[in-house]
DNA sequence: CCGTCTTTACAAACTCTTTATGGAACCTTT
DNA sequence: AAAGGTTCCATAAAGAGTTTGTAAAGACGG
């Protein structure tokens, strides 16, 4: 938080990477834009900044092409920009490892919140980094030896499955998991097609760390993608 | 575990230290409170507390200079508090011993519950301390040497395999213990897939240790994964 | 021979999987 | 925009498959 954090904007729109820029700027980021993806990434590797926002839809290297690129050299927090009915895309994106999306027309207030949560969430996980025996979020925290989870001070007892896929939700706080992603992390790969097996959890996780499990606080759905775990009150 | 844990809390906010003090005492637990690092570090050796939970920003000398002079005589488990934000001093302080860190504002469970987890680590590591020859832990007092046990007083005769399972199940209170695990430790590496031996044992020792072996008390099965170990009353 | 450990067997308990149904979100067409 | 159709989501509950509890018989060693 010494320097001001780097934001790179990959979008071959140039009105909507002029809005981008000076609203990023105003906040105090600072902010690179490029074109296209090649010369998205070109500047990536030129400039390594803390969070990258880029388009899908785009001329030479695409939004998609440009994610694998950088989850190939690179940690670093990607927001994909997308039009409002590409699921199918916006799915893929987040299996190559996006963190989040924004869906087009979307206000610059919004995209500033994710940004700002995807920044803070980068620089979370550096610091808990060293080999944890207890994890900590929000209203929830985890003994993984003694395998105690306590919601907001209440304990509460977990089937195995139940725990493996909590955790996973935790570690991942805020982030965009797709179906795809939460099964292949708890059931393994073979399992990545059955919708149904995560239906069930969540809803029991539900009934069992939400206060009212009828409007879900933690655990988050995003129809057609997946789901998003939100912690409670921030730090 | 026989004696009320003792508490230090140094803090220089007198409102935080009253409610501190307050809900620990209120959870069983002997508590002192000092307003400064240096204060506090005199009421360490005085006193010897089971514990410490200590602010980062105080007066004197800070909660960091706290925990390296601490860590310099003590393994005592240390628990900071910081204020939101604070996360390079919570590293700096994780990395000088600290133990456990709580951001604030928090609720008094979460603290609590960092409480009981940290004193739970550290009587299991001290009773694994090599010179040790008598153990105690809630109902449960063994000695050693004679290898006799006694539950709520009355003594108990046991196999040398049921005694070194209740052993090690003592020296892992809390903790939920694998089958593999249990099995490697009594019976060998060897035996880590011999599933039936374990469960043999347990219900011989439920029926010497448990006041009704239909509904164990003591040790606790965890479906799935093994069985965690519950000593009875902590205070 | 006796106490202890190993092995076997089966019923009970538990978790996980599967299915079914009603409701919600989304897309298409008008 | 609004209606209809389609796909997806939430939930309950039945079913399958394991694991666990318990008793008891066989094996081992002092």
């Amino acid at each position: 938080m010494n320097e001001r954090a780097r934001i790179l904007v990959v979008d071959d729109e140039p009105q909507l990477t002029r809005v981008l820029r000076t609203g990023l700027k105003s906040r105090g980021y600072d902010v690179r834009a490029a074109a296209d993806g090649l010369s998205g990434f070109e500047t990536f590797n030129d400039w390594h900044p803390d969070l990258v926002i880029t388009d899908l839809a785009m001329p030479n290297v695409d939004g998609l092409e440009l994610c694998r690129r950088l989850r190939a050299v690179s940690q670093v927090p990607i927001i994909v920009l997308s039009a409002k009915g590409e699921e199918k895309t916006k799915v893929e994106a987040l299996d190559l490892g996006a963190d989040d999306f924004v869906t087009k027309p979307f206000g610059i207030d919004e995209l500033l919140a994710r940004v700002r949560a995807s920044l803070r969430r980068a620089s979370a996980s550096a610091i808990n980094s060293p080999a944890q025996t207890t994890l900590d979020s929000g209203d929830f925290h985890v003994d993984l030896e003694s395998r105690e989870i306590t919601v907001s001070g209440n304990s509460v007892h977990l089937t195995p499955k139940e725990f493996d896929l909590l955790v996973y939700f935790i570690k991942h706080s805020g982030k965009v998991l797709t179906h795809r992603t939460l099964l292949a992390a708890i059931w393994g790969g073979n399992y990545v097609e059955q919708n149904e097996y995560l239906r069930v959890f969540v809803g029991t996780l539900r009934k069992k760390i939400e206060p009212d499990s009828t409007s879900p606080r933690y655990i988050l759905t995003e129809p057609w993608i997946g789901y998003r775990f939100d912690p409670g009150p921030a730090e």
